[in-house]
DNA sequence: TCCGTATTGAACT
DNA sequence: AGTTCAATACGGA
């Protein structure tokens, strides 16, 4: 069963991104929508999400601007258990940094699971703070991202990363 | 069970 | 230096 998320917008530089909330934490982060980007709930947003909301914006344009947040939200990630190491393996990739895929492989323990991996990446709920934007092909090449190749670059380009 | 994947590294033009 | 290709783990249908 499933219980409908609360969605709020962050307004940033970039653009409006949107949040989604569960009862435990957040729950995924969209980037900016070409179409709409409504806002839903808002209004009934219980005064610990608003909390989050908090957070979460703050640890966002912290990201934006190529700083490493001092603080995160809780997060409510759905996914398998290989899904959940590879986010958490992610999230230990520090600002400035950047990992290859195969070395998240390892990281989690399964050195064969390359392209596993990329899978999991791309189900990431939460781009940005969970930093899959960080992590290259083996060779440097940029690799793919699912809120489009150029959001990664920006992003990157921030950090100080080239490509 | 089969198919696609945000990979990789080696073997070929 | 560019292209093809098999291996490989996992998730969705």
């Amino acid at each position: 069963m499933k219980v409908p998320l609360i969605e709020i917008p962050i307004a940033t530089r970039e653009g409006i991104f949107l949040a989604r909330y569960s009862e435990n934490g957040l729950a995924e982060l969209k980037f900016p929508q070409v179409g709409r980007a409504r806002a839903a709930n808002q209004e009934k947003a219980p005064a610990q999400i608003r909390g989050w909301q908090r957070l979460t914006e703050a640890a966002l344009k912290n990201v934006l601007s190529g700083r490493a947040p001092k603080k995160f939200p809780p997060l409510d990630l759905v996914g398998t258990d290989f899904q959940r190491s590879v986010w958490n393996a992610l999230r230990k990739t520090s600002c400035g940094k950047t990992k290859s895929y195969g070395e998240i492989a390892v990281a989690i323990g399964k050195p064969k699971a390359v392209r596993a991996v990329g899978g999991a990446c791309g189900a990431n709920p939460v781009p940005v703070l969970i930093p899959c934007h960080r992590v290259l092909a083996a060779n440097g090449k940029i690799g793919g991202f699912s809120g489009g190749l150029d959001w990664k670059r920006d992003l990157l380009a921030r950090e100080g990363i080239k490509i």
